[in-house]
DNA sequence: TTATTTATCAGTAATCATTCCTATTAAGCA
DNA sequence: TGCTTAATAGGAATGATTACTGATAAATAA
């Protein structure tokens, strides 16, 4: 007895997130398998988007022009959010130390589940449109 | 000739912001100025929110159970967010060192506006509720 | 002060991401 | 093979944010 069943179109959506290094949000997801599974609905995409972050299979990188974007990848990175054309980076880890954490967390007595750290400007490719734009 | 004029209800939003701690969304400025301002429009909050944004006198957080929160204080500093309540609390700034920051920059060739570190949990008061709770 | 220009605004409609609802389908187990 | 119920499709509903339009008021000059 489990409470959990298999779920074709959840583990594609997994396969999918776990594939790919572009963060997409529902609508990406969901057009995608929708290639694939015809059927696909909308609603199915949101509600394994987030089981799949209950069961910390996946992550939330952070909201988009209004879109919340995820991550398959859930081995500590940090991320680069491009705010010209809305790309993210995955970086390598920077954490702080963990002594750091720990002191904060007494200090303003919370319970820390986890923590990220992003940073925010403009990507390679969106650099380059502006130069080749302004010679 | 300024293309930007003065108005008591930005600087309101200013100076609430400015003197707040608890990093309000588009909400809560409508709800609490419309006190000392009855006639207050809730697109004049989010056009003025957008503008001080672009002027960089505030910044954006993050998003809280769908709702942009909102921060006076520009300073460097990190940022606490309760996922049980949507508190939002102000951390000591921890940023990695310039150079960390600059080499990913030079590797990944992005232009970098800004970062922020971000920790995620549960607070004070929803951590002492969990206890009284449970026995 | 008065006139002119136009940024700002109130009020409301429209948009869009996300969630909710209901009948239906199918996964796991006996 | 049935039974239970998690998962689903489809669409309606929600709610935050934006867009639109005519009115208002801030800066500047006459």
């Amino acid at each position: 007895m489990n409470n959990v069943r298999t779920s074709k179109k959840r583990d594609a959506m997994l396969a999918l997130l776990r594939s790919t290094h572009c963060h997409p949000g529902a609508d990406r997801v969901y057009r995608e398998l929708k290639l694939q599974y015809p059927d696909l609905s909308l609603g199915t995409v949101y509600r394994n988007l987030n089981h799949l972050c209950q069961r910390g299979l996946i992550r939330r990188v952070g909201t988009v022009d209004g879109q919340e974007r995820y991550d398959g990848v859930i081995t500590p990175h940090s991320h680069f959010i491009c705010d010209r054309c809305g790309a993210i980076l995955d970086l390598p880890e920077h954490s702080p130390g963990r002594d750091w954490l720990e002191d904060v967390g007494v200090q303003y007595g919370f319970q820390a589940e986890g923590c990220e750290f992003i940073v925010r400007g403009v990507c390679r490719d969106c650099v380059g449109a502006q130069a080749e734009a302004d010679p």
